[in-house]
DNA sequence: TTGACATATTCCCATATCGGAATCTATACT
DNA sequence: AGTATAGATTCCGATATGGGAATATGTCAA
């Protein structure tokens, strides 16, 4: 089985860079192709490619303007990317890891170890 | 040029919903690899390969305790990510979506378009 | 119509992927 | 020493990728 189709939902469509840019751009305006392309500095085709797979997990709308296609974000599907890093939030914030860190190293050599007996039901 | 390596940074180890759920599951604790096969329903050799790749972005830490090797969560490298989804934020609060889907299909039928001259510079 | 312009699609290819199966390494137990 | 246990690594194969090049589609303009 090969990696997940990019196409396949928010996460993996984002994990290209490219697709990244193009987002942080349209999210300023409404843009036709070719803004893109002078923007991102890629060939055409590639660009157009990157936004097909955008367009298939819905993270952009096009709708057509004369001869140019004019594509504009539509971030709802970045939400649920957002809120689930949101979940580790508590981890970096607060720097409790300076905290931990400290402890660890300092004193209490084995005041880190938690059960790891259960292996089948957790909360 | 194939897909970025998954190795290559959070964006890219997170897409797959494996890696994902093995980092909900560091969030409640520190684990050895055989909580993980039985949590995952995963075989164990794929979960060696998991934790693999988010070692090597750096997203849990390793340390050994006789002969189980106990995985840790290190969530510094999903903020990244926070931040760079946050950015959209405001295209999903305050519902104001709703809002520009009735002005767009009901009146002002032309009020949406932008300018597309540019092309060049932008803010 | 013919031509120019804007964008999309197709074809090619080197590469990394994930899972499965088999095997290797390291530690513990007796 | 010998065996069991916990993980890691290696080899395999089908598949999707992203860039490049070439071509196709669609719209405007003369």
């Amino acid at each position: 089985m090969p990696r997940a189709a990019t196409t396949s939902d928010a996460f993996n469509a984002v994990a290209e860079p490219r697709r990244r840019e193009i987002l942080s751009y349209l999210a300023l305006a409404e843009r036709p192709v070719g803004d893109i392309v002078a923007r991102l500095g890629l060939q055409q085709p590639s660009v157009s490619k990157h936004l097909r797979v955008l367009r298939d997990v819905g993270l952009v709308r096009v709708r057509r303007d004369g001869r140019q296609m004019l594509y504009r974000l539509d971030a709802e599907m970045l939400r649920p990317l957002h809120e689930w890093t949101g979940q580790f939030e508590r981890f970096w914030r607060h720097q409790l890891n300076r905290v931990k860190e400290r402890a660890e190293r300092q004193g209490a050599p084995e005041a880190d170890r938690r059960q790891s007996k259960p292996a089948k039901e957790e909360p």
